[in-house]
This record gives C-alpha cells, sequence and structure tokens, in this order.
DNA sequence: GTAGCTGCAAACTCTTTGCAACTCT
DNA sequence: AGAGTTGCAAAGAGTTTGCAGCTAC
C-alpha cells in the first residue's frame, strides 16, 4: 500500500499538492531534506510552496508514515521507510546507509532494564569511512 | 585538569567571563542547553552575554574540551564529560543518564566493517520510560 | 602594543503560522 | 456547504556575525 492510500485511510483530503509530494515520497530511495522534497515536487507542480511541504511531512511524521531524522546537520531529513532499522552515515559522502542488527536490538533492551528503563524508542548512528580496497 | 588549564594550554586568552562559563562548565553534572549555561553563568555575573555563551561553547566544542549533542530538542546541549559513553533519555523527565557498555563499542565496530566502512563515530541514544516498583 | 575577546544589535537559517482565498468530499 | 488545504508573507526560535571598544598577555 502507498503512501497516498495510507493518507486517504487516515482521512486526509487527496489534494493535488498532497498527491505529488506523497508520490515525490513515495519514490524516494534517500532520506531527503524538506529542502529536497520541495524541489522534487516543484519540478512536477511548479505551483507547490514550501510551507505545504512543511505541513506535509509534518502530517506524516504525526501519523507515523514517515520518520523525522536529525543526522547531525541543522535541517531535518525524513525517512520513509519505516520498518525499524538504523543508520550509518558516510562521513565522506554524506550518503547514508539502513542496516538492522537483532544482537544490538537485545542488548539495548537488556541495558536500558538494567538501568531500571522499560526501552521506548532508540536511535543508533555509526559513521563512517569506506575502506579503501588495497589492489 | 580543569577546562581552564586545558583551554589555557590551547592558547586561549583567560577573561573574565571565560573563567565563569568554565567553571560553570566544570560544575555542571548535566547536559545543559546554551540557555542553560547563560543563565548559570549570568548568575554569577550578570554581564556575560549569550554571544559569548555560544562563541565560547564553540571554541570548546572545536578543542573537543566539550560535545555538542542533539537529542532531538530543538536546540543543542553539551556533554561535559568527553569519555567515550551513550546515553538513555528519559522520556517523561527529560533526565540524561550516561552509560558506557563494551559489547556495543565491539559490535558497532562489527557492523562498520562488514558494510565496509571504518567506524569514525557514532552515537547511541536509548529512549526509556522508568519502570515504577511493585509494591 | 596588539591579537584576541566582548556586548550589542542585526542578520541568518530553518521552521511555523495568521490570513484570506480556494477545493475536496 | 463546510471543514480542510493552500500560498504568501510575516513571525519565531536558535544561532552566528560585523563592529567598535576593551583586555589579557
Amino acid at each position: 500500500m502507498n503512501l497516498e492510500q495510507r493518507c486517504a485511510e487516515s482521512g486526509l483530503k487527496m489534494t493535488g499538492q498532497r498527491k505529488i509530494i506523497l508520490k515525490v515520497l513515495d519514490e524516494a530511495d534517500d532520506h531527503p531534506s524538506v529542502e529536497a522534497v520541495y524541489e522534487r515536487a516543484k519540478a512536477l507542480d511548479a505551483t507547490i510552496s514550501m510551507a505545504t511541504v512543511y505541513r506535509t511531512l509534518n502530517l506524516l511524521d504525526e501519523l507515523q508514515l514517515v520518520i523525522r531524522r536529525d543526522f547531525n546537520e541543522k535541517f531535518s531529513r525524513y525517512d520513509i521507510n519505516t520498518d525499524h532499522h538504523h543508520h550509518l552515515i558516510d562521513v565522506e559522502s554524506g550518503e547514508v546507509i539502513e542496516f538492522q542488527n537483532q544482537e544490538i536490538e537485545d542488548m539495548k533492551a537488556a541495558i536500558a532494564r538494567n538501568l531500571g528503563y522499560d526501552l521506548v524508542e532508540c536511535k543508533l548512528e555509526l559513521y563512517g569511512r569506506k575502506i579503501k580496497k588495497s589492489s
């Protein structure tokens, strides 16, 4: 099921602008900033405004259809894949790679429990440099 | 060795304002925001300005004497303990607890290596709710 | 003496919002 | 018809910066 269908289910009105933004998000395979979503949407419909992009992303975040992320930059990026996963950020290119790891999941919950807490949420970001293959 | 001594070593001039800000940081056992540092410093010397607090924290961050953090809030906080550690944030009170865990360290490096990266840096934040003791 | 530091206010960046017009349903 | 949505411009929050005067070294 795509974002447009899931939004309709939540009772959001399907305006032309909204459809375009959802299409842009559905087709994104990266972690776009608001600015990036705006640029891609504007290429499809020049009348879309920044304010609408912000409002739409805030709505989607509340509905948990996207996840707002903060990769040590001064603006937010959006994660369209809402499956539980973590990120490795290439410190040279800025590329973001997603990964999952069950051992880490178990360990996280155990650490929280040891400190007297139930784990509600969690964020793991690795920052790394690509290993050059020696020839 | 305290912050003032470490700053002097880096060739920073020890002005009255700077001494006060460093004292505030040395005595902080939390993860204060710029605003918090400013308030605490102002209580000791009313002439200190916000701009000086920002400039000082930026300097200290560059010298790696503090670490700028971003706990999903719209402002930065500063970590004065620069030993490697992670954070558990109490989702109800906002309290920040530091912890270390060698297994996680090893696993992080292994994950990065498997993805073809050398680990440069990393951020692990757990968000949890305090477990109520049953009576 | 001078490089570096300070306070102030203005500028900047990212994000949100009030408003009047418009549009899905 | 009416609630929800939009674009615009202005406002907000957090942070940075130009400048003229001041201060540690």
